[in-house]
DNA sequence: AATTTATTTCGATATTTATCGAATTAGATT
DNA sequence: AATCTAATTCGATAAATATCGAAATAAATT
């Protein structure tokens, strides 16, 4: 998961934290001198940098007393080119279980043996439904309207409305005349 | 100040919000979908919809029973284009009196007359008071070392230190032979 | 018109987090 | 070596917020 870039909106996600960056942006400040300017304790400024350079924004370097942080333009300018990319999008939902909705509508409206309690009214959860029934179909094979209603009565008693309701979302084809139904 | 610039950023800085960018980023999706695919309550989902809309990275369409909601990708992409622009770098800082430091250290060096307690040690707070002491000269004039030392003698006995400091550190600029002094 | 359904709003709760002060640590100057 | 000083860490507290369930709203189907 993208728990990173997460981290990144949270390091910048904080209105002292965009005053620090904006600060830096135009010279390297001591901790102290952030402390002054942002009317904070020191203690305070510490962690806020800190959560800074977890993320790589910033760094600090030894002079003399003090730990003068200093803004890490490549990195900022290279996260921004890249926070919406494809890569970061696809990575942001790589562990959502994308057929969680289709498994919990047929979950609701199906018993134990499989078959479906009534048939749903609403184009989504209908539409789930029947992806759901099309399953006991073997793509490519041919099955006489006969067959069909054989095997869908196995789902539920009104076939012919589930027929009609798989050929009209494009789930099942139907030859023009002959009678002869598939799926792809 | 760049309140706006913070929104946007906390509208991103949570995993699940993170999740709905992503997921619209492919489709639009309904808050009933939206709500199974997070494993979320849909009152929870609507609460993330209404931030992201606040900042404008997603509106609502209404489609039957269903508020589908999409994302703006113009909106997203102008935005991941300026975010660290210039001009939000500097608006993020516009509130912060750039002053404050040496507003602190001057306070905490010098008498109710102005007169300095000591001359600091610490290059930084020594540059700061020496920032402040440079004041009572005027740009372009011209002082001879007797009335500089006149005019040091308001703020420290140690007039011989001020002098070379002042000179060291660049404030103050030093004719070679002739013992002139002026501020540019 | 009545009913069903998805969405939003509201109030409460639990978690996260920003901030501070005190104590500790690390470095540099004397 | 002893002493300052800035920075960090730690513990506590207060403020912000993610989440839920219940109630209210709105929209569409019957």
């Amino acid at each position: 998961m993208s728990e990173e870039l997460v981290e990144f909106f949270k390091a910048l996600a904080d209105a002292n934290r965009l005053k620090i960056v904006g600060l830096l942006a135009q010279k390297p400040y001591s901790v102290e001198e952030l402390a002054a300017l942002l009317d904070l304790r020191p203690s305070t400024v510490s962690h806020h940098l800190a959560k800074l350079a977890e993320v790589g924004l910033v760094s600090a370097r030894a002079d003399s007393y003090y730990n003068v942080y200093q803004l890490d333009e490549k990195a900022l300018m290279d996260k921004s080119r890249s926070l919406f990319s494809q890569e970061n999008l696809k990575a942001s939902v790589s562990d959502v279980d994308l057929d969680a909705y289709d498994s919990k509508v047929v979950a609701d409206y199906t018993r134990k043996d499989g078959s479906l309690k009534t048939i749903p009214a609403q184009r989504k959860k209908l539409e789930a439904v029947l992806r759901y029934v099309v399953k006991a179909f073997k793509a490519g094979k041919r099955y006489t309207e006969k067959q069909v209603n054989e095997i869908l009565s196995g789902y539920h008693e009104d076939t012919a409305s589930l027929r009609r309701e798989l050929v009209g979302f494009g789930l099942m084809k139907r030859e023009g005349g002959g009678g002869e139904y598939w799926i792809e």
